[in-house]
DNA sequence: GTTACTGCAAAGCTTTTGCATCCCT
DNA sequence: AGGGATGCAAAAGCTTTGCAGTAAC
């Protein structure tokens, strides 16, 4: 937890609670339930405070900002790269591990300038399916 | 445009100009900028009416909605499967036809069931390169 | 004539912000 | 002690909805 310290975030009882329940959290939550999850600790949690430590969190590279979900903005504190796996049906994300090759067309490199991509697989969950 | 009135539309000024805006744009407009847009030549038209319009569209099958912006919905007359070369500065988003050899890992495809893929390349354009 | 669409305004959600207070360092 | 963080409440976006009037079919 030192790592948050030493970019200048103050460790209050409140941002101790969301990085853990940040950490090497698999679920993609959003905002809504990052206080859900850290109000049962802290009752008196604020959602300012779960928003101003996420947008802490995005600025010092710790934790990204997902668009996968056109409803809510999602989390991932996995930040190294990845792909993901989406129930169209439950919105539910599940993290792929894997690299793939895709290469940009020549015509778009022109164009752009590429840094990385995202591969996102839709489809129902083995849950969803059996309902 | 027979097509949205064989699909139970009804053909009203107001949509006509939706649906000619939208024809062959690849530009992925936001309900903003299609509001902005069709308001040039309607300048009665009202948000509810283009999101109105845009839920119809969606449900009938002629209009995708994007999650590569969390800021807002974006949306896309293109339905065939394609992917798409984002720029992170100005969210400009480019279409990319072309197959990319991508696989769900096996212990993956046990608990979903794969319907499609999207990749996204993240880069910077090249105005905003300039900048 | 029916049925569905429009436009307004209000409401609903998610996210952001201002400010006084508090507390980590 | 100082500067940043908290929590409240208000505000700001984006999107949805109810309803009365209107237009397409």
């Amino acid at each position: 937890m030192d790592k948050y310290r030493r970019i200048g975030l103050k460790l209050t009882p409140q941002r101790l609670a969301i990085f853990q329940y940040l950490e090497g959290n698999t679920g993609h939550p959003s905002a809504e339930m990052i206080y859900g999850a850290v109000k049962k600790k802290y009752p008196m949690m604020s959602f300012a405070t779960v928003y101003k430590t996420i947008e802490a969190l995005k600025k010092s590279g710790h934790l990204l900002e997902l668009t996968i979900d056109s409803e809510r903005r999602r989390y991932d504190p996995e930040t190294r790269s990845h792909h993901h796996l989406i129930c169209i049906e439950c919105k539910k994300v599940v993290d792929i591990h894997a690299d793939f090759p895709v290469h940009v067309p020549d015509e778009a490199k022109a164009c752009f300038e590429v840094i990385g991509n995202h591969v996102e697989f839709y489809g129902i969950c083995s849950k969803c399916k059996s309902l």
